[in-house]
DNA sequence: AAAAAAG
């Protein structure tokens, strides 16, 4: 594949300074008016008193709806309700609202993050008209933009709230509130539509279902097909046959779920899983078992013998490949090699043979020093950013270099601009050599870089650091992902963009809808490219992956890079350069761990005793349940805290993290889609009220504190059952923890916790298949649904 | 189990 080996030098991209410099510092907003880039913008801050005024007015309206607007807005709530009731999930939140609505009024403060909205500042302009209105609202607003589908359902809560004034009182009450939310409960007979949401879920299968309709998809695609130029398109794009294909397939599926041919054939090999199963469950005792793991490892060896054949093999691959200075990755596994783990298999790959930067070499290199030019420069240190950090020095030369490149860089080490910023100025290189810099936005100009990344929030988050350093050269960003109207995400590509940052999904549907053209993307960025190659997520990058262009660089990061990522490297991946820090160890790292062995029964109220703190607090939770029922826990203690997982809305998710990063809120209980990326300042305790499966997990809950050097804390929570599990993830992830048994009460910042064991004593036992069997009947009936 | 698409 031709690979793009510019030279970084010579970037003519400072043609754009000048053009930049007109409207663009402060005219990002430029792209409301495409038109007219610079001078717009700066209109739309000069309109902004005028949205201000028209907020009052809609402030009266909304009173007025209190008043004796309700008839009124009933028409649509009537006609809403089914699809208000998704929300109204949470009100349950509104609840904590309530408490901080005082607070919402410091969100505001938060609200220039939304600056980086930028890109939807059109709708800004709405939601200035709108704003005014929240300005009691406040705490809703930052869903509102999106939520105009669903502001009817706002005015049902206008009517709960009514009967919330009343509510009001007894609020402190809500701890015991619960009990009164039997009433509640009474909102919940009301809440049909709750009932209805769950419908929805269930209409999910009907997805299923559609997609049965799909087949009358393929019928448009027939039409499509008689669209000459996208039949056309279709040639171009060798992928689109193979969707076809996959649909075709997907028929068969279905008919082959029955069938699955092939899996039958593992039924056949099943068997042979229940051998397997002979040994899990020795697993699970076997944690203990693990000693054949160990055994594994010692293999492990024997796979660096592996690599050693496998190097000779990428030399006969790439006989020409051999940089000046620099080693030869081992990255690249063998096509054959089929690392495929069930799930359940926490194994550590092996490591990436990488070129490891130190972190005195970082010395007085400066930003500048490494290629980037004045006005990214200048937009770094206003984010913060005065000097690199080594994950940064170490990558960005190269990605100015064109190559690909696999860079990885523990939690918290800068990843997000070691690859945003040279992205962009690479995109200025490259703009600049093709000779179409003309230093105007281009109506509907196709993107030329795309950032994958696995939650929507940490997509945000990304372009946050990404969009500021994208304006300062002129490049428009936009945020393509899932849980909001697309109506907005499709304007902004009409309009044109440059760097596309999203998520797979909403990026998939909108490539089919022909709405996105990614044909043109010469850089593609993964973030967390581990967790984006697990089961569930591959094929779908991939899929988008293959719709970028051909020989396209390719940036894969995270905090805990390894070997699966091979089956994208091996598609897509040319000679990449192979990055990591040196002695970026546990034993250098500024986060404590302990484990605590406690009792289940006591787990909320130890998470609450462990909560009941200063500080900001972040705690895990493996299900969305147990999220949603530990975060009302802690609020019947008193302790504000709101949660973060899929079966919120977007509006609400991207609240409640707000309310942690603003300060509103101090404890943020949430699933693993916090598990990744996610930074909010200043978190200083991460709790593990259910312990990981995987090491990797760990190390990224964990590395949602204690980032850029700062300190942290992180408690895991385990039943006495799961410490040789826990033993054997720990070891995996090289934290040397001792395990305390806690109850209840205890002090534990104290000394008053008991020692129980330490990692090193655990010993591995040969059994026979029978003790195995034996020891997992006992263990199973010591942890119920364990 | 969780995450990721729905004008």
């Amino acid at each position: 594949m031709p690979k793009n080996k510019k030279p970084a030098g010579g970037r003519p991209a400072k043609n754009f300074d000048p053009s930049y410099a007109k409207g663009g510092s402060k005219g990002g907003p430029a792209r409301a008016g495409s038109s007219k880039p610079g001078s717009r913008s700066e209109g739309h801050r000069g309109y902004r008193p005028e949205p201000a005024d028209g907020p009052r007015k809609v402030r009266w309206s909304a009173d007025e709806r209190v008043a004796a607007g309700r008839t009124a807005h009933r028409g649509d709530r009537d006609g809403r309700d089914a699809g208000q009731s998704s929300e109204r999930p949470a009100r349950s939140y509104d609840r904590n609202d309530r408490n901080d609505r005082p607070a919402r009024s410091y969100d505001r403060n938060d609200r220039p993050a939304r600056s980086y909205d930028r890109n939807d500042r059109p709708a800004r302009s709405y939601d200035r008209d709108d704003r005014a209105p929240r300005a009691g609202d406040r705490n809703d607003r930052p869903a509102r933009s999106y939520d105009r589908n669903d502001r009817p359902a706002r005015s049902h809560d206008r009517d709960d709230r009514a009967p919330r004034t009343g509510d009001r009182n007894e609020r402190p009450a809500r701890s015991s509130d619960r009990d009164d939310r039997a009433p509640r409960t009474g909102d919940r007979n009301e809440r049909p539509a709750r009932s209805y949401d769950r419908n929805d879920r269930n209409e999910r299968p009907a997805r299923s279902y559609d997609r049965t309709e799909r087949p009358a998809r393929s019928f448009d695609r027939n039409d499509r097909t008689e669209r000459p130029v996208r039949s056309y398109d279709r040639n171009d794009r060798t992928e689109r046959p193979a969707r076809s294909f996959d649909r075709d397939d997907r028929a068969p599926r279905r008919a082959d779920q029955g069938d699955r041919p092939a899996r039958s054939y593992d039924r056949t090999e099943r068997p042979a899983r229940t051998f397997d199963r002979n040994e899990r469950p020795a697993r699970s005792f076997d944690r203990s078992d693990r000693a054949p793991r160990s055994y594994d490892r010692d293999d492990r060896a024997p796979r660096s013998y592996d690599r050693d054949d496998r190097a000779p093999r990428r030399d006969v691959d790439r006989p020409g490949f051999k940089d000046s200075g620099r080693r030869e990755s081992d990255f690249y596994p063998a096509k054959e090699q089929g690392h495929r783990f069930s799930p359940n298999d926490d194994v550590v790959l092996e490591r990436l043979e990488a070129d490891a930067i130190q972190a005195t070499e970082v010395d007085g290199v400066s930003f500048a020093d490494l290629g980037l030019g004045g006005n990214v420069v200048r937009v770094l240190k206003e984010l913060g950013a005065e000097s690199p950090f080594p994950i940064q020095a170490a990558t960005i030369p190269a990605v100015l270099e064109g190559r690909d490149v696999l860079g990885r860089g523990k939690t918290g080490s800068g990843k997000t601009i070691a690859f945003g910023a040279p992205t962009v100025e690479r995109l200025m290189t490259l703009w600049a050599e093709s000779g179409k810099a003309g230093g105007k936005r281009q109506m509907g100009r196709k993107p030329r870089a795309l950032i994958l990344a696995p939650t929507r929030e940490l997509a945000l988050q990304i372009d946050r650091t990404v969009q500021p350093i994208a304006q300062s050269v002129g490049l428009f960003t936009t945020q393509i992902y899932g849980g909001v109207p697309q109506a907005r995400q499709v304007g902004a590509l009409q309009r044109g963009v440059d760097i596309v940052i999203g998520t797979p999904g909403r990026i998939e549907d909108l490539i089919e809808q022909r709405r996105l053209d990614l044909s043109e993307v010469v850089i593609t960025v993964i973030d967390e490219a581990d967790h984006m190659c697990d089961l569930g997520f591959l094929e779908p990058v991939q899929r988008i992956l293959r719709r970028t262009a051909d020989g396209g660089q390719k940036l894969l990061f995270s905090a805990t890079l390894d070997q699966g990522v091979a089956t994208l490297v091996n598609e897509f991946l040319v000679e990449p350069a192979v990055h990591e820090v040196a002695g970026e160890d546990q034993a250098s790292s500024t986060i404590e761990h302990r484990v605590f062995v406690i009792e289940n029964r006591e787990k909320r109220d130890i998470v609450a005793q462990l909560a009941n703190r200063e500080g900001k607090t972040l705690v895990f939770s493996r299900t969305r349940a147990f999220a949603e029922d530990l975060t009302g826990h802690l609020e019947d203690y008193g302790i504000r805290a709101v949660a973060l997982h899929g079966d919120l809305n977007q509006s609400r998710r991207t609240r409640n993290l707000q309310q942690l990063t603003s300060g509103r809120v101090n404890v943020l209980v949430a699933t693993d889609v916090a598990a990744r990326g996610i930074h909010v300042d200043d978190i200083d305790l991460v709790i593990q009220a259910d312990a990981p499966d995987e090491y990797k997990t760990y190390l990224h809950r964990s590395g949602r504190t204690g980032r850029a050097g700062k300190e942290g804390r992180v408690v895991t929570l385990i039943p006495g059952n799961r410490q040789r599990r826990m033993t054997d993830l720990l070891g995996r992830a090289e934290i040397d923890v001792d395990f305390e048994r806690v109850a209840l009460g205890d002090d534990v910042w104290g000394e008053s916790v008991e020692f129980v064991a330490e990692v090193e004593t655990v010993e591995v036992v040969e059994m026979t298949v029978d003790e195995v069997v034996e020891a997992a009947e006992a263990a199973a009936d010591e942890s119920p649904a364990a």
